[in-house]
DNA sequence: TGCATAGTTGCATCATAGTGCAAGCGTGCA
DNA sequence: TGCACGCTTGCACTATGATGCAACTATGCA
């Protein structure tokens, strides 16, 4: 996606939201592509929120995804004048209530359940899956 | 105000409007203090529009304003330290359609009706004034 | 002291966004 | 080919926000 066809008040409106900003400081702190099972295990939030946070902050032009099989990888867009900014914003929001490092921390043991970097498993946290079950 | 004690998705939703970021970027640019006349003559958008999407600013810690008679000047806050690569996102944005352009050029005009660096006149664009007249 | 003027705000209206629930889609494996 | 599973989405509900209008406050000057 391309931020320089996206109104940057829809980025902004994007960011707008505490746990899409979860998201992307992870992003940003990882620098990892990241599915929707290992965001639900890391965030500790419902599948389906997620999943729509998720769209919300690709249409605003600030995440890209590939498919691999059943697993949808997001990853930030780069190569945007104003991607370096953002992220640099982003980094620099302080961690009230060490939110962002519990995130992280989460994270760096959910992705040891990878196998040759991918994701092979699903929702770890049950009471956070929906849908098929 | 203090942007370290104000929600970090307040801030974001501040800048979710393309009105504030209108304002916000030439407050960047300049580095001035402008008080709402002169805001409103450089935007040209109706007073009460514009004085409410300062308090929206001020309310998320991004402006603060000090008043000297009838006139009230707002500047950008500095200190906070996300306040620098606010500032830097900021100057990124794209300048889609002139818009920040035009209203810098406007301002720049406008500027020049200052005595001792101090705004003497009130609106000027007539049909953008509300309240008294 | 009264009036002109810089700026604010209550109310009504319309539009948009977050969330829970539950159903649905699409892919790969047995 | 059917089922498990990673992910998405339609609907209902609630909350929030932008705006126009008009009334309002506050300040300084004649």
């Amino acid at each position: 996606m391309h931020l320089i066809t996206v109104k940057p008040e829809e980025v902004f409106q994007a960011l707008a939201d505490r746990t899409r900003i979860r998201i992307m400081r992870l992003l940003v702190d990882t620098g990892e592509e990241i599915c929707l099972c290992e965001l639900v295990d890391s965030l500790q939030e419902l599948q389906y929120k997620l999943s729509r946070h998720l769209k919300t902050l690709r249409q605003a032009g600030l995440l890209s995804a590939i498919k691999d099989g059943r697993w949808l990888y997001h990853r930030l867009v780069t190569g945007s004048p104003t991607m370096g900014p953002l992220s640099d914003l982003i980094r620099s929001v302080p961690d009230e209530d060490d939110v962002f490092s519990g995130d992280l921390g989460r994270f760096r043991e959910r992705i040891c359940l990878r196998e040759d970097g991918r994701c092979r498993v699903g929702i770890q946290t049950s009471d956070l899956a929906t849908g098929a079950r």
